[in-house]
DNA sequence: GTCTATAATCAGATAGAC
DNA sequence: GTCTATCTGATTATAGAC
């Protein structure tokens, strides 16, 4: 059978987009599981089930593997945003999201960073993909944050900026992994408690 | 002079001291500060200002420095505990444990361990004075969350263990150093805002 | 016990054949 | 583009003089 070059490339397009997709899963998994420094490129690779030196042919560095996990994080959840009904109350949204991120996390396919600092921080801020895929997901967040604190859902006395990273933080708290190795609790329930202790805090009211 | 041998002893002995000490705290802030992955035994020695052999005179590796440190955060805790009017009320003494965690650590003085899986778990699993230290710490804010739901200040509904671990999640909270490097707000306020998100949680009452 | 010098290991990155 | 084999640098840990 004779094949166009057209559709040549395309299909060589295609598998590349495929092999590309199994390297970002297993590097979401490996992230979300033992963090950007235990991660290993022989990891990577072996979990792919490709030689180390091919990942270096789709990905520059070890950074620049992470930073295409977080891109695609970010963009994922602008998908997410976008899915939620448009009427919703701006503090449902906040929860769903959270609820969303949390959820992903438990099933080891959010490539949550490191709270302290690495290489790939620098990396991350210099990634022009990255960094307006976070201001865009900030900006969503942040507008849902002030109109909820306006229509008096959410408290009016906290800044936004520290509400938005309390919620961000929700995505690498460690009280998920600790509850879930705990055994005694699905998911589901992990997620439900994280959740209300986030938003309704731990006093009796 | 002539010194007594068992002067000389204790003067050794308490050079040996002042210098183990001296190590901690380097290793305290190195740990606070980047973590245990990230921080290298060369970083520690130069901060103590010894050479880097001379660590493996006083602990024979790196995850045995760590441990030692870990170790020492337990007894300050309880004597911390210790501290606390007889009186309080169990609520409050949580607050102030949850306080004074978060003051230590915006100060760097408190070895806040990666909540991901790494080499050190095992040590200190295997440590017998870091797990007494942490089962009597446990305890101790068992006992005062569980009394604290018996008195109805804190919520019965959720599971203690789940209490538990929210409260030592604030130890390695990235939301306190997210704050603290957007530089708005004082330490002081940084730790009241953080602990009225843990009790109070996000939304209006 | 402290030092300088060095061994041993491991992981990120590259060379070059196919 | 993928592979095997290798380089390079960093880091833990140790040897041996003093």
């Amino acid at each position: 059978m004779i094949k166009s070059p057209a559709a040549k490339t395309s299909f060589k397009t295609q598998m590349l987009k495929t092999r590309e997709e199994a390297i970002m899963q297993a590097v979401n998994r490996l992230l979300a599981d033992k963090g950007f420094d235990a991660m290993t490129l022989d990891e990577v690779a072996a979990q792919v089930g490709i030689a180390k030196a091919s990942l270096y042919k789709h990905y520059c560095s070890k950074e620049d593997l992470a930073a295409a996990a977080m891109v695609r994080a970010m963009r994922r959840a602008q998908d997410f945003f976008g899915s939620l009904p448009p009427a919703a109350a701006p503090l449902d949204n906040l929860r769903a999201a959270v609820r969303w991120t949390m959820q992903l996390k438990l099933a080891g396919d959010m490539p949550s960073l490191p709270s302290q600092n690495s290489s790939l921080r620098a990396t991350l801020i210099a990634n022009r993909d990255y960094m307006d895929g976070l201001i865009e997901v900030s900006d969503r967040l942040g507008a849902w944050i002030e109109e909820a604190q306006a229509n008096g859902s959410l408290r009016r006395e906290l800044p936004a900026i520290a509400v938005l990273y309390t919620l961000y933080a929700r995505a690498c708290d460690p009280v998920l992994e600790f509850l879930q190795m705990g055994g005694q609790h699905s998911d589901e329930e992990i997620v439900d408690l994280v959740l209300s202790t986030c938003f309704d805090g731990l006093n009796a009211r």
